[in-house]
DNA sequence: ACATCTAATGACCACCTGGTCACCATTACA
DNA sequence: TGTAATGGTGACCAGGTGGTCATTAGATGT
């Protein structure tokens, strides 16, 4: 998967640069399937053939692009896993602002991941999503843990089920960060992204924190 | 909007409720964008221009069919809106297990809500979300301002971030209901339905409950 | 039997899709 | 200068799309 012509590799790389991003800025756009070639090419001022000859076909293209940015995101998750002792609520509350960084600057890569959710239609699909709801759930798994036994959560805890809610809510809150309007009449108004996440980080403490501490 | 041509009114109930069967299963299965008038006619055994005939336009089928999903999806709510009095926990189960109820007999219905979600293509989208998520967030609020009043919940609660978690921890539960496979290696892989809506009330009620009670 | 009305039909249209491939341009090496 | 190799090109293809409309079929009322 996610091999590439070598005609591509000796590309300059600014060029192919531009050719990813516009071609990822056309899959965040339309999905998969509704995604033209045709387009891409034109706003890329090259010809169709040459995007064929770099990457095969549709599949390839899309194969060789997620594949890269799959690559990108999970660099700073192992990051952040290792700094461990800390506060457990902190470090939820840095998690999302780390997360929340990641999708502002990959606005593209993250309507991508949205759409590809409940799109069955996506090349690879069971194994991206595989691969990123399993970074996130041994990340998650690992800091639950962790606040059980230094005693900074109820220990009678189920950690799955805690993965699961924790998981939940933080998906939704990046859900709202880069889709606001979806939420028009559900969420709490805050301006500041910071807010944002110490609201959602109280509320986590009072309901996951050990009432005795 | 969902207005139809009389030819389609007059038709024997039967026909009409498999071709607006058959219509949902195409959206269902390939979005909007994606969804062929071609491969409909030719399960339904119909001559296109048929269904041209009914509703106009790809459009106009869209909008008539999901129009009528939503009257229908609407009623129930308010019947168990009116029920107040109970325990606040109780009436967020019941609510879950109602709404899985829901989504298990009319499963299509809720693929193409989720697809629908993150792809801006549907037609009349902002209007059938908004319609959606504002009757839900009213339902919710109405439960949350209740519980507090009755003091069921900590006083010191915002309402709003009470009912955006509320909203985002009972959204996931449906998604991974409908959508098992998303949540490979997150899921605590309860079996039965009643244990994971159990689980998930006991998990909101010591983060919600007012622990002096 | 005839006329009227309505539902149903499917060949046809312009347009767009992903993909192909014979050809061209430029460089590198002999 | 000749020749090979490489990247770039875009007309062309088969197939699918939403949508049209002149025509047919069938029922109803007189």
């Amino acid at each position: 998967m996610s091999r590439v012509q070598p005609t591509f590799d000796n590309l300059p790389e600014e060029k192919r640069d531009r050719v990813l991003q516009e071609a990822t800025r056309e899959f965040a756009d339309h999905g998969y399937e509704q995604a033209s070639i045709n387009r891409m090419v034109k706003r890329l001022g090259i010809a169709k053939g040459s995007l064929f000859k770099y990457f095969g076909n549709k599949k390839g293209l899309f194969e060789y692009l997620f594949g890269q940015a799959l690559a990108e995101f999970k660099r700073p998750l192992k990051a952040i896993r290792d700094t461990s002792g800390k506060d457990f609520f902190q470090r939820i509350e840095n998690s999302f602002l780390a997360s929340a960084a990641f999708i502002d600057s990959h606005p593209h890569l993250y309507s991508i991941y949205l759409k590809m959710l409940f799109n069955e239609h996506f090349p690879m699909r069971d194994h991206f999503l595989g691969e990123i709801r399993g970074a996130h759930a041994k990340y998650l798994r690992q800091l639950v843990q962790n606040g059980i036994e230094s005693g900074q959560m109820r220990p009678e805890l189920d950690v799955d089920e805690t993965v699961f809610i924790l998981h939940s809510v933080l998906d939704r809150f990046l859900q709202n960060h880069a889709v606001p309007s979806l939420d028009k009449g559900i969420e709490p108004e805050k301006q500041r992204l910071k807010d944002k996440a110490r609201a959602m980080t109280d509320f986590l403490r009072h309901g996951l924190g050990n009432t005795s501490s």
